[in-house]
DNA sequence: AAGTTGAGCGTACAATTGTACGCTAATTTA
DNA sequence: TAAATTAGCGTACAATTGTACGCTCAACTT
């Protein structure tokens, strides 16, 4: 790559950073403007159209970067499970370490799903699905259910998971125990309704 | 009631219902400016201040609002379900008619949920504990359950209730269908979930 | 070596925003 | 009836916004 397309990357990172960066509890991807994103990655505002073509643009941008971030850590999570123990348990842990370490890729997710934008509620909802898929295949095979109840199952979990990290981002480190407990307690409850749902409908046929 | 507090009431009522009707899928109520609100509400910029502090403090007004309404109109559903029926199938239909007429007040509250206001975050957060301590106080009595299973399982099936409610305001009439079916099914998962762990604790001491 | 490209800049402008201030006129109070 | 209150208005202003336009000069191509 030329010294050109390379300065030209590093100037697209900085945005991109500059973005992450500026999101926090009080402040949402949304509520940002172009020139602060300009300001803070040290460019003059009408720079940013060398690299994006709007806001929307550096916004699905990043959901889609968010997406792939979490994902991969939570991959890295299951590697950890397969060494023993409860998956639901060591998923959740992972879950929230995950959190504590990129509240904003999280929060942009969280706070873009429910937004204002139909291209950004694709987009969160294409990660999200990402998910459900990975783990309805999961338990269709681990646990042999029918697909129609595994796609039940695996939303509830991870709209249960998605819902207590909202949560989680806006409590302190001591309350999260507590409501990783319960998350558990929760989702042992959907994996142990599925079963039991599960072994009825096969009783019945 | 004064003729002068009535013209009040009636302004303060306008700028409200300006506000809602202002809201849509495109348009969060953080996105909406005061001078918008008062424009659609027939009176001058300043006028607003007359009535609230500042729009935060309309928006509170409306999330408190919204909340009740929707308390109201599920309140008038499980009347419906005491006549027999499954209680699960009869609320989920009542819950996806209080949807369909009044969409913009559920918006809010799922907006605002997860917003950039601690404020408003903290006010939907108290209006979803109303329901969820309505819900476990119920399923205590009714299936005689521990309080924490109760309350972990009230609020997964409401975290599972709103969520297919975000979903649904995104989606066509003929869709709807197969959503709600697919929640029955989930709330269905965590219930006879939480009825299992139940058992198993019982027997365990 | 000469010519082309394009990342980044500065200037400029029209919109829109929240809100301070003081006035009017109708209602309420005394 | 006289005085006090106040809902609503118009004017005004400083901030901030997105973006059009044209320039520069370093990097690349031929």
């Amino acid at each position: 790559m030329g010294v050109r397309a390379q300065q030209k990357e590093k100037t697209r990172r900085a945005l991109v950073d500059a973005a992450f960066n500026q999101l926090s509890a009080e402040r949402s991807f949304s509520s940002l403007s172009l020139r602060e994103v300009a300001r803070e990655a040290g460019i003059a505002p009408t720079s940013f159209y060398r690299h994006f073509k709007d806001m929307n643009e550096l916004g699905l941008t990043m959901v889609d970067e968010g997406g792939l971030t979490l994902r991969q850590m939570m991959r890295k999570g299951r590697q950890r499970a397969e060494a023993g123990g409860s998956v639901i348990r060591i998923s959740v842990d992972t879950f929230m370490e995950v959190l504590e370490s990129n509240p904003n890729v999280f929060r942009i997710l969280l706070h873009e799903r429910s937004g204002t934008s139909a291209a950004f509620r694709a987009a969160v909802e294409r990660e999200i699905e990402h998910f459900i898929s990975e783990l309805a295949h999961y338990t269709e095979a681990q646990a042999n259910r029918t697909p129609v109840l595994a796609r039940a199952q695996a939303e509830a979990l991870v709209i249960l998971v998605f819902n207590a990290g909202a949560s989680a981002l806006d409590s302190k480190r001591s309350e999260r125990r507590a409501l990783a407990d319960q998350l558990v307690l929760q989702l042992r409850m959907v994996a142990t309704g599925a079963e039991a749902l599960q072994h009825k409908m096969d009783n019945r046929a």
